[in-house]
DNA sequence: AACAGAGGTTCAATATATGAACCAATAGGG
DNA sequence: CCCTATTGGTTCATATATTGAACCTCTGTT
């Protein structure tokens, strides 16, 4: 890990409910040292990836992130591109709907958009998502590029007891996912959270992130369930169109036939 | 110099205008090793600040920013609520308007926004704006913590010949911002450009950033300098309200002075 | 086939990061 | 009013991580 990775790790540790640190209570947080704590954020000051409130002396995410943050969406419009498929994903569901993109081996939340239908909903406050533990993630490992087994398998932590730990058990769920192009979630990263997702692919054809819902375990059902796998495929398709790519046309396959099953299955009870 | 701020530094070469950068282009553009750029370039992708266009192989900003982006407006929401009156001040008065944020001793542009009356217009391309050179850095001088003139001073480039590069020229023009309360800068930092800026501040009563409108200066009478000073007041008393500041006292008097004799010079003209 | 340019890698030299201990200032408690 | 426990910030010898010239490998051009 070099020292600039050291320094930046730091800047994660700001969360909207966490919106500003002390030194002090930093070097808690991240376990560092704090000499070399307050130096790495004398660096970030210095570049404007934080400052510091001069009312309170604790520290905060800087404005120079805006310019990068604007840049980036200039460059790769990701966000403008989900946002209002988001919506109305959320409102057609009525649960939490949120997008993740895939960046190297890693999986980072883009945006969320939670549904106002209910009192109880999940909230996503998570900015890397675990490959093995969520539907987003086993989607990536489906249909993303192989290096990510890898990386998954280095990190299989238990979240909860449904949490695939076992190299089989997670092969098992990826097979599952690759078949019907949905992934799958039941409670494997939060409990009392069901989630279900969809990849989302880029104009290379490579898988570019997941659009999934989360939804509160009690309010699962398998009407639910249909609904927001219907909706979820015409989101996946939406925010691919958006971002300028293509559903791959074995996606749009398996897609098809798992929507009829789960049509005959519903007709069937 | 830190080795994370050296790092850190590489982002500030990304922009709309040169979205995507090679290791070998960018290694020529910052004059660094190309070794160690390559390695920074890893601990940056590592951390989700940059990431590799699969097909091109070059570097491009990273979906990490999103996340602190957002997290930083949701903590100090200072886009948001300068937005929709940088709209208006730029449709009133047919310029390009935008607005800084002064951080630590850095004046950084957190928005802009042009107008769509004129097909010659100015563009503002610049991540930090040098205190010395431009309508807003001078209001900063006049308005903001005193520490800031001793930095002014580290910096007195010249970018045209209005520039002022001595520390005399320089407190004139501070000293008369003092009295008027807006800036002007008379093509100090771009040749044919004017610049016209008023304060903002914050809820502890200190300065915040600014507010201006860069001005084509083939454009510039002195009936548009009114209309824009009349506009600017009123866009710099907005955003200080939706920044949740208020307009010291002082401020608001000179102000008062400073436009009914723009309106005598007119009347008498 | 030879070449130029790209991205990426190696290793010794050395500049840089590190953290225990230390200061100064502030806030609360007895 | 002193004592203690915080806080943010600083110092300096130690040790570790950064550096860059040279090198490799691959791709597309002449």
């Amino acid at each position: 890990m070099s020292s600039a990775t050291k320094a930046l790790t730091l800047l994660s540790y700001f969360s909207t409910a966490r919106p500003e640190i002390g030194l002090s209570q930093l070097c808690r947080i991240a376990e560092r040292d704090k000499a070399t704590t307050y130096r790495q954020l004398q660096a970030l000051e210095s570049v404007g990836f934080i400052e510091q409130n001069p009312a309170t002396k604790q520290y905060r995410l800087g404005p120079a992130l805006m310019q990068l943050a604007q840049v980036r969406e200039a460059t790769v419009p990701r966000k403008d591109g989900a946002k209002t498929v988001l919506r109305t994903l959320a409102d057609r569901t009525g649960e939490t709907a949120h997008v993740t993109v895939l960046s190297g081996t890693t999986l980072y939340g883009l945006c969320e958009c939670e549904s106002p239908h209910h009192g109880t909903r999940a909230v996503i406050d998570i900015n890397t998502f675990p490959l093995h533990a969520t539907a987003s993630g086993v989607c990536a490992l489906a249909f993303g590029p192989s290096n990510l087994h890898a990386v998954a398998l280095e990190n299989l932590d238990e979240f909860t007891a449904n949490t695939p730990t076992t190299e089989a058990k997670l092969s098992e769920l990826i097979e599952a996912v690759r078949e019907t192009g949905i992934s799958h979630s039941d409670q494997c990263y939060e409990i009392e959270i069901q989630g279900i997702a969809a990849p989302i692919f880029d104009h290379t054809g490579h898988l570019a992130g997941a659009v999934a819902v989360a939804c509160v375990a009690s309010r699962f059902t398998p009407e639910l369930a249909h609904t927001i796998k219907t909706e979820l495929l015409i989101a996946a398709r939406d925010i691919t169109h958006n971002w300028g790519g293509t559903i791959p046309r074995p996606i749009e396959q398996s897609w098809a036939k798992s929507l009829t099953k789960v049509t005959e299955q519903e007709t069937a009870s």
